[in-house]
DNA sequence: TATGAATGAGAATTCATTCAT
DNA sequence: TATGAATGAATTCTCATTCAT
């Protein structure tokens, strides 16, 4: 675990050439707070909160440890402050999809190749969501402004699902929140657990190829569910 | 970190032959290892490798805490002892199922009931793997007797595909491999999800009602996937 | 053992142009780290490597404990620096001789009374290098610095020697590489063995006249055999 | 500094090849002593007091651990027994050297070869004594035996002095203690500091060749010096 | 805002030694 | 004699957090 350790003391060093001197009295402010949020985020995906170091966190940054102090208070509320932001962005986004306006058939296909791809293109959310269940979810609980962003969304689901009932291309009877779980999970657990799948395989599936087979499968699995 | 350590700790282990000669209640060696085992898979699952605490461990599983090093060497060895238990538990009972001797769809029902019993009735293992995929499975990759165990499973569920095509009760084209991993993935996700899932949609989704319903939805997304 | 770390906390040390700011008595960064260093070398030289204790360090240097491994990383690493400061004022104090400029048999005398006074005023250094023996100068071997240093004294010897061979006053066909380990030895010897010898012999060598006899006994040693 | 540890558990295993069974009831409890004293005195020399570990004494042994505390009582007193040992047995060979039979001359070349010699052939002696230096002979203190077999080898040294006095072939007014100090120092300080030496020289000086070398230079050295 | 220095409460790990058999 | 299991007191090292400037 030592490897090559780097003393605290000395990765503070600037070199000569960083300072990119943000205009005088500029909204460097903000940039720092970024900084450590964007920093944070990397550090409690792979960590999680038990394992991700402050230290680390402030070094990736480049900011000094002190400001995450100043800015966030304390590791925890930091990690609050990263949970909130990435679990708002992909529901900003799913919200953002527009599914009412499409035939039920296609709006589904839609969501399901929207979650497979937002998976894929944010492996930190996957990572970060798994340390959250593992801490059973406590703190997202604190996020206060994400309890409303959901519901809206099983209820479109299931306005979608009455639409496909009534012009005969969905079968009635279909749950839309175990639906809804399920699109997620398909695409989630394919993602999420890749390391440890393809530890046990002995087969990297995290492949360009494997992962477009991925993505093939799980829209039929779905579309086969809800064929009438 | 730390190379290659092997453990030969397993080898000590009593073997079926050598009597458990210790009187009542003392110092019987495979308890004292059994209990840390125990001991360090709730705490492991709970906490994750970095936030368990080896203090902890000790004291649930009633013994000193240098015994954790006497049998294992280290918190890690300790993890992948423990990862490495649980993982070929889920296997052997996998691999017990005897899915060939039943008709093909009746063999992926259960298949599918069993993964999702099996998730339910373990939680600790939901979680474990949880971490170990944060963590890249990079100890997973260190138990070595996993490697071969697996690949016999995607075999049979081919094996089980093709007599369903034969008998025309499943349709032809479906990806062994991936749909292993829907069938994984449609239970694991509800399970390790539950808490982030429940936070959101403000609804418990642990309930035995809930998870009645889950279990026939897996059963029926399956299923329908199958169909001819 | 701790594969190649490298001290970059060297570098931190405030060059001579920086000034010395910090307001009398706190915070003094080099302060700190000089005590630790002053208080490491007397604890390695009285109890070893592995017999010192990081905490008597910290409490003699009047510094908290994780000021060690701020400023050091590790015990070996704060060894290595007490190490490698020790000898280096050494060489730095012998290169300082100007033997040069004295006549042939004044300068080896010159060097035979300084190693004597010098190991007489260093007790640390010898038990430090004591101990560096015992492990096989596993530790002198990482202070990269100091290869160069010495070869330059033997030569200067040896140019010594041929002058005196000139002027007949020192005779042909001596080593000047064991001549070195000769000077060296019967000064270091005395003080590094006093302790086993004066045990053995029940007789206190350390006494004032005892020393003082033993540097004129090394001076005719030496001279003697350089006498043509 | 990991590397490969072995387990505790672990390395007791006994191969199938091992046991060299002693006679029934034999004298095996003498072997056990011997082999723990001598596995005790390669790891005291090694690592000195404080780094000897009594597991590995016990394991290089392949004594049971808790055997060292039957025959020893005590790490410290197992100790002690090793110094006593090994110190005993040089004082017993430097008596056995039977000098006074020889020419004054040849006496002293003969005790400077003798510890030359007995030097380069008991490397462990000169690391313990180093150990025990660095302790302040404290230990040594402790062998109540050894007290009186060292005045005695200086008297002999000074007889033989005075008889080469008488004859003409040593000069007058040399201090024997002190002769004794240089010609013992002459060759220990040469193996004993072998390791610092080469690593700030860059040049072995444990070499074959090397060592003839100094061999003679020391016998040189002191010849010169006794010289009239 | 920003920074380097400092801290105290832990946490993992090690070690000599003793127990029970 | 001999052994494997167990222990408690250190010991090194880590970490989130705060101080002084």
């Amino acid at each position: 675990m030592a490897a090559a350790r780097v003393t605290e003391v000395a990765t503070k060093r600037k070199s000569a050439l960083s300072p990119p001197l943000p205009g005088p009295g500029a909204r460097d402010a903000e940039k720092t707070r970024l900084n450590i949020l964007a920093a944070a985020e990397a550090e409690f995906a792979q960590k999680g909160l038990a394992g991700a170091r402050v230290d680390t966190i402030a070094e990736t940054a480049g900011a000094n440890k002190r400001m995450i102090y100043y800015y966030f208070r304390s590791k925890e509320e930091l990690y609050v402050a990263v949970l909130e932001r990435a679990y708002t962005q992909m529901r900003t986004n799913e919200s953002e999809l527009a599914l009412s306006h499409l035939k039920p058939l296609d709006a589904i296909r839609t969501l399901v190749e929207f979650k497979f791809d937002y998976s894929a293109a944010h492996p930190k959310l996957i990572k970060l969501l798994n340390g959250e269940n593992m801490l059973n979810a406590e703190y997202l609980k604190q996020a206060k402004r994400l309890r409303d962003m959901h519901t809206s969304l099983v209820k479109t689901l299931g306005g979608i699902l009455d639409a496909g009932v009534k012009d005969g291309t969905i079968r009635a009877g279909i749950n839309p929140l175990h639906l809804y779980i399920s699109i997620s999970g398909l695409s989630y657990f394919y993602f999420s657990n890749t390391p440890t799948l393809s530890a046990a395989f002995g087969h990297n599936l995290a492949s360009a190829a494997e992962r477009a087979t991925r993505r093939q499968h799980v829209v039929d699995v779905i579309t086969a569910f809800l064929r009438p």
